[in-house]
DNA sequence: TGCCAGGCCCTCTTTAGGGCCTT
């Protein structure tokens, strides 16, 4: 891992679990006080627990996120703006998101593979960072490792979680209270997945 | 009618089951 590498928190919400066929609703990411949030319209219907636990709702007229219209770009202009944005810092990224080993990097790889944007992202992603394993890591004695669990246990607040902004914006603060060292990080940190490598 | 995600981890384990975690 390059030693001049940032790190850029990040969260989706999709229209489900099954991470081999879900859609993406929303991408956001934050990196100190720069701020990236898009969302876009699935193809497909959500399951009724990502409608309830997210709050969005995919109707004829467009994305409602509860109840509220919410403006919409295309999956590929969210893409590619999305590595325009972690192009900017013009280092190397390392993708940190609660579950990405799991969740959000196998869904993120399908879909920048199937827009034919997996090479770009790349080129500017050296890896990802599961913040659930660190803290699983760092903290194994805790009972629980959900990042909403640990908003409430580190830093003594309640948020909006599920949103993919205000989870990607907690995280940043979870990750600067664990101040974990790079040993912390190589230990939670991988590759990619698939043909990622 | 019965299916409906699935990998990881723990233990009352390994010839298994169940809870956690992500949406």
């Amino acid at each position: 891992m390059a030693e001049d590498r940032i790190i850029v928190f990040f969260d989706l919400e999709t229209t489900g679990l099954d991470t081999s066929s879900c859609d993406i609703i929303q991408v956001a990411a934050v990196y100190e006080e720069n701020v990236f949030n898009k969302y876009t319209l699935p193809r497909q219907a959500m399951t009724p627990s990502a409608k309830q636990v997210t709050g969005f709702t995919v109707r004829p007229d467009g994305l409602f996120l509860h109840d509220k219209p919410v403006e919409t770009v295309p999956l590929t202009e969210v893409l590619n703006s999305f590595i325009s944005f972690l192009r900017s810092f013009r280092r190397p990224v390392l993708l940190a998101a609660h579950g990405a080993k799991r969740f959000d990097a196998p869904v993120l790889t399908r879909v920048l593979r199937r827009h034919s944007l997996l090479q770009q992202f790349q080129q500017v992603v050296s890896g990802f960072l599961d913040t659930f394993l660190l803290s699983k890591h760092l903290y194994p004695r805790l009972s629980r490792h959900s990042q909403e669990y640990m908003v409430q246990h580190f830093l003594r607040m309640s948020y909006n979680a599920h949103n993919a902004l205000e989870d990607a914006r907690m995280l940043q603060k979870l990750y600067k209270r664990w101040s974990p060292n790079n040993g912390d990080i190589l230990c939670s940190s991988f590759r990619g997945v698939g043909c990622f490598y």
